[in-house]
DNA sequence: ACAGGATCCTGGGGGC
DNA sequence: TGCCCCCAGGATCCTG
């Protein structure tokens, strides 16, 4: 029974998804066992753009192409198809990728349609399924790379950064030492570290008892160290718990993360804080809310 | 180099 | 009941 909350706000409310790195990692877990062994039968792309504009002419490269693999950098999903060809997704705020068998009705704001067909026998009985792309505010996008060079040239161009949980201990000091920037922003940024969001930058502050407008460059090394991990326990936590607030991303019902209701911080103002009963406090910072303990996080 | 703001977008909520 | 306005957020761009 959800107890009742006093809050201003609440994003995580009915419907609201936003996907961060284990809300991702969720979705490409529950996808991958449902596209081994099919091809691309069919595209149907929508008439509004996305955050990157569809290209018509992708179509005729994708139809015929079998699925490889599917996979997660930061936030991204990326779709590998015979001859090394790339499909990368990113959900924005809302955006929802699912397998559902073609007779299930066509959600609005579903933006590309994929027609899968198995590629054996073992599968040939199977009803018919689809690879779907929703997204309500049309903040994520669907690029196409004709190979993998393209791929990475993209990451590359962005500067995307590492994954945390391959965070090299010592590069992260640098990078805090390095900065004048307040927590919060580091961790926000894609460039430093990818996959981590609003969401889980506040509770890995939390756990890390660090108070999120600190300054990168007075974060001491035991210091760094504990932000390194707390990101890392956060992060695990929330994929074990199939992240927080997706839902209907696979089959119908019944699949939905499990993580918010474990949020410490985020989306909590003015409750009592789990450590030490202080109120929450909820600023804006670096253009997003943020949500700390004034009690367990101390900004000396 | 960084802070801050604006942009894209929609639906939900509060105020009147 | 129905407006209008604000808010949420990720990536990216622009200005100071």
């Amino acid at each position: 029974m959800p107890k009742l909350r006093a809050v201003y706000n609440h994003p995580q409310k009915e419907g609201l998804a936003v996907p961060e790195l284990p809300e991702v990692e969720t979705v490409v877990r529950d996808l991958r066992p449902r596209l081994g062994g099919r091809r691309i039968a069919a595209v149907w792309v929508g008439e509004k753009n996305l955050r990157r504009p569809y290209n018509p002419q992708w179509t005729a490269k994708l139809i015929g192409k079998r699925i490889k693999s599917l996979s997660r950098r930061g936030k991204w999903i990326i779709l590998c198809l015979d001859k090394n060809i790339y499909l990368l997704f990113h959900l924005g705020m809302t955006g929802q990728l699912t397998v559902v068998g073609s007779e299930k009705p066509v959600l609005p704001h579903t933006h590309l349609i994929m027609g899968l067909n198995p590629t054996n026998r073992e599968l040939a009985g199977e009803r018919s399924l689809q690879l779907r792309f929703r997204d309500v505010r049309r903040f994520g996008s669907v690029t196409f790379f004709p190979n993998e060079m393209d791929l990475e040239n993209f990451f590359n161009e962005t500067r995307l950064g590492p994954e945390p949980f391959d965070l090299d201990s010592i590069y992260w000091q640098n990078c805090l030492a390095r900065t004048s920037r307040c927590l919060k922003a580091v961790l926000l940024d894609q460039r430093v570290l990818a996959g981590v969001g609003n969401i889980y930058s506040d509770e890995a502050l939390f756990e890390a008892r660090l108070h999120p407008k600190r300054m990168g460059r007075k974060i001491g090394s035991r210091e760094a160290g504990r932000l390194r991990r707390a990101i890392l326990t956060v992060l695990s936590r929330a994929i074990e718990k199939r992240g927080s607030s997706i839902r209907d991303y696979v089959r119908g019902n019944g699949h939905q993360g499990e993580y918010q209701e474990e949020f410490r911080v985020y989306g909590r103002a003015g409750e009592p804080c789990p450590r030490c009963r202080r109120p929450i406090r909820h600023i804006r910072l670096a253009g997003r809310s943020t949500h700390y303990c004034p009690g367990c996080q101390r900004q000396s």
